[in-house]
DNA sequence: TATGAATGAGGCTTCATTCAT
DNA sequence: AATGAATGAAGCCTCATTCAT
């Protein structure tokens, strides 16, 4: 007969390998998404990807909703871990170190961050993830407490113009999200040769858009 | 005997009701976008909303992507005729005048404008609006043409920075861009009281960022 | 006022015109039908071929289907006084006369005969035309009338092989109708360089087949 | 543990299982189209009789067309497995064989050979089945290459009369499809009564002309 | 009287989800 | 536990027919 802990560690080995097969699901499910575009991509077609059988898709997610959930999520954690070492960086003294933070996460995966600002549109009121998106806003404003705090603190500095907090990170989300955009906009980024300096354009305005002068030419990447 | 009148009246008269109509059609369609999200209207829904029939529609339009694509190119053109004006008074002399012309026409409006994003996004490399999709690239391109030229005249005169000229409007149609997301986000616009003060806020970052600080508290409404 | 006669004249005129334009309307959709198919062909498409307008189609004809009956029926008309003559001609002493007569009639159009076989299948059974229908049966059983009687005759002479009458006309449609699709097919029709040719051979089988071997070398053409 | 045979004695079992359900789906589309015209037959009609789901029909077929070109494939395949056996009996010795392995082949089943006819016409140019159709033509030029080579042998001994040899064989096959339709007419088959001996007069006509006489009399079922 | 814009039933097809094996 | 065949709701589009002008 075996030791308890053999079932135990069998039980473990099990829940490891359903975890990466998951993480799986989820990563070739990106790749799809990045690569044809939300509308073109079908449950069939991530589980063919994956490797997988399309039953075992509806193991791990309740319905297709939650993957793309799920990738919004994982990726709006992502961002969070940044940005909260970039405030802890500014409240440490280094008053560009959130927004620096903010736009290098944002902007180092054009990509994915673009699919990630679709998914949200289209996952806006959907009610079978109602919890989840419930748990996105929490996280945000999480993030906004933080960032308000951290803004006044900077106003108070002289270092910010003086308008309401908000303002300063809804200017840089605004920023952020519509570089993102432009970077593959077909009309537009079309002539961009050098699309990353202009990600470096667009950051440094941001970092310093709103402050008084002090902070400019912030090496981003 | 008819006047030869008469009949060339009738016809007109027709032509005018069908015209009327298929604005009629546009209109009910873009009001169910913008309050439905593009994936949850269907042809049906239109029609039924337009208060005409199926078949109807498909006299306006060959398919229900033309519908769509037309909603993008009647907006493109109603941006771009702002632009021209803006960027003639720039050449006039008042060099914000470009800038403050294409915020006012992009933020007038924010529903529109997040829908037409949305809507670009998802017809991007649609076969079947292929020409329709080139119209609005050669529309862009032609913006394009007179910005640079713009651009290049001021950067010459030290009013803006000596960046490659597109990243000045690339980045103010990013942060357009960004604005009317941010504007409609569930998370962040939530606690933003007076969103209109708001976009007068980005929209005066817009025209100001990459000028060397004369042009400060430009009103844009 | 106008003398009596002249309003006469006029509905006289006027239901020339009536039929004219019907005849115009049968003509355009055999050009169609013809041309594009059956299933290709649509009401819309005969009413601009024809140049009238489609409410117009339906001054003159109940139901599409009608249009289509009518095209098979003056076909009909038009074979079986063809087919009559030939048969007075064989009861005047040429035995050969009937079955020369209708192959030539059929053959001498392939398209428009074959045009009317796949009507005349896809008509069959359809309610709307029963009355048609019935029409067109009743001329066929009175050309059969007359066929079976003078084939009888042949028989009794001996020209004709002793079997029932009708597997003889029965025998004669047969090749004609599959000669005419043979003319079209793709797979088979191809490398048929000489068509007409090969009808002319057809038709001479069918003007001996079942004869006792004296009537060979008919020419039909 | 299971014996490796296992797993793949399942799969063959669930291949065996797919395409007895796809046999059925053809056989259940077979029996309506026959009965209903295939105008009439829709792709749910298929579904309901078959027993099964709309999408099952779409994880056999990618099209309706497809349904319809598999069944003029698969009757294709079964006269020319009839025919290329008749011909080798041909050129061992039997002269008739060839033509009355053929009449046989198509006139077993009139209304399955009827409805082939059709299919194939309403087919013909069909983009969405091109290659199936040159697949479809092709095993008509690989028996006509047999058939003239054998045809030739037979008018160099004198059995066949002197034409050019797709002469002969086209008049059979005109013969054949004709007689076919005769079978259905209403007009004209409805006297005849005892259909199949009508169809043995055919067969006979078929396998004789063209021959100079010798053949007379061949029973064909 | 002639017209053609309007209609909507009905066809084909897709794909998220279920469930028997 | 994993699979993928089966399902059917729902979407897009066509076209014969009607009817107001």
């Amino acid at each position: 007969m075996s030791r308890p802990s053999d079932s135990t560690d069998r039980i473990r080995e099990k829940k490891k390998h359903f975890l990466a097969r998951e993480e799986r699901i989820i990563e070739r499910a990106l790749y799809l998404l990045i690569r044809d575009g939300i509308d073109k991509v079908t449950v069939s077609a991530i589980s063919r990807e994956a490797g997988v059988g399309k039953g075992t898709i509806y193991k791990h997610f309740l319905t297709k909703t939650e993957i793309l959930m799920r990738i919004v999520l994982d990726y709006e954690r992502s961002i969070t871990e940044n940005l909260r070492i970039g405030i802890e960086a500014t409240e440490a003294g280094d008053p560009g170190a959130a927004a620096r933070a903010y736009f290098q996460a944002r902007l180092s995966d054009p990509g994915l961050d673009r699919l990630v600002q679709q998914l949200e549109v289209k996952l806006q009121g959907s009610e079978e993830v109602e919890s989840k998106l419930s748990e996105l806003h929490a996280m945000r404003r999480s993030n906004i407490d933080a960032l308000n705090s951290m803004i006044a603190k900077l106003i108070n500095k002289g270092i910010l113009e003086d308008v309401p907090p908000h303002y300063h990170y809804l200017a840089c989300w605004a920023l952020a999200q519509g570089a993102v955009e432009a970077y593959f906009n077909v009309s537009y980024g079309a002539d961009v040769e050098d699309k990353d300096e202009f990600l470096q354009f667009v950051a440094n305005i941001g970092i310093t858009m709103g402050n008084r002068g002090q902070l400019r030419d912030n090496k981003l990447f």
